[in-house]
RNA sequence: CGCGGGGUAGAGCAGUUCGGUAGCUCGUCGGGCUCAUAACCCGGAGGUCAUGAGGUUCAAAUCCCAUCCCCGCAA
């Protein structure tokens, strides 16, 4: 075999651009970029280029984008004739004609312990579920969702001032090194696959809209868990007169009171809320309209609109 | 041309409706009190009020115009 594979990469988010970039480091032959079409995001709705895209285009390799791979790229695929396929966050299912082109097949690389979080968002609800440990997972890609035979793992612990975000972007860069030691066991032909202990699936969907907002019938350490897990994305908060407070991150706190109640709020002795059982201290907030700051900063000067008693609604 | 909120001292805000000495809670610096302190008292420094040799005016943080940046929603 060759040591160096003609690969046709696809990948969608800023998740995936560490592992192109390992294998353009590495020497192989990236001979295409296939990503998410650009979409109007944002203000103003202007269009925007998936990071995979930008990072594509400043290493000169060509990017192609389809609305549907399957039914319009399959030609491409055939005429470019890559070795191997690496798929990252992509954000496609692929059909069997497509995961049939390369001969060495088509790797994933997925942001869980499979079999456990199989789908779009292993990252977070790992963090949000109070998981000690999550990881990276190469395998095969076949037409069902992440349930291909499994390469290579490395294991990730998350710590107690992890977030979503923080995770994910470890996890971006652990990402890139399991594929590089799957494709080096690949080409060296000591690559063992394992079948997926169906027993053991579990699944991490795409978080549906209104998800985030905090239940404080809760523990206190399951609200810690969802604010820290949702943050950045999808975000947690909590609704007071109408208006949607992103809560950004917090801590179990001593005390007790009515779930959702505001129990302290001051300045110096921060804002404690109550919870199922036990408090939660708000440590840092976004108020609509406002940028994310720390709790003791909003109550200087926004004191009035967070005052003890108040009530989160439910 | 998606809808809306906002840019005032190192931080968070008020002041803008009805133009007329730039204020609050903190932080910071100095001093005091205290066994001590994130407490308390006294004093000080710190701001071209996002930008524009813009417009109106005797006078603009405030009214008008343009631009830049930030945030929420919606996608």
């Amino acid at each position: 075999m060759k040591n160096k594979l003609r690969i046709v990469f696809l990948g969608t988010p800023e998740f995936a651009v560490p592992s192109l970039d390992m294998l353009v480091e590495q020497g192989h032959d990236v001979c295409a970029v296939i990503t998410q079409p650009d979409r109007p995001k944002g203000r103003g709705h202007k269009m925007i280029a998936p990071p995979v895209k930008q990072r594509a285009l400043e290493l000169g390799i060509p990017v192609y984008q389809y609305e549907k791979l399957s039914r319009e790229g399959l030609q491409l695929l055939q005429e470019l004739a890559p070795d191997l396929m690496i798929t990252a966050a992509y954000g496609q299912m692929l059909s069997s004609k497509v995961l049939a082109v390369p001969p060495y097949g088509c790797i994933n690389v997925h942001a869980s312990l499979l079999p456990e979080y199989r789908g779009a968002a292993p990252i977070e609800r790992a963090v949000i579920e109070g998981k000690a440990q999550t990881g990276v997972t190469t395998m095969y890609t076949v037409r069902a969702m992440d349930a291909g035979d499994i390469l290579e793992q490395d294991i990730l612990p998350i710590l107690p001032e992890d977030t979503g975000g923080s995770v994910r972007a470890k996890l971006s860069q652990i990402g890139a090194g399991t594929l590089q030691r799957t494709i080096e066991k690949l080409i060296a032909g000591t690559l063992k696959r394992t079948p997926q202990d169906e027993s053991k699936v579990t699944y991490a969907p795409m978080f549906e809209r209104g998800f985030g907002k905090v239940d404080f019938t809760q523990s206190a350490q399951q609200i810690c868990d969802l604010i820290r897990g949702a943050n950045p994305e999808p975000g947690a908060y909590a609704m007071l007169d109408g208006l949607k407070i992103k809560l950004t991150f917090a801590q179990v706190a001593q005390g007790s009171g009515t779930p959702g109640q505001i129990l302290m709020s001051d300045p110096k002795q921060g804002l404690i809320v109550g919870a199922g059982d036990g408090a939660v201290r708000i440590m840092r907030l976004q108020y609509p309209g406002a940028k994310e700051m720390d709790a003791g900063d909003f109550l200087r000067g926004r004191g009035k609109l967070l005052q003890q008693g108040m009530q989160f609604e439910q």
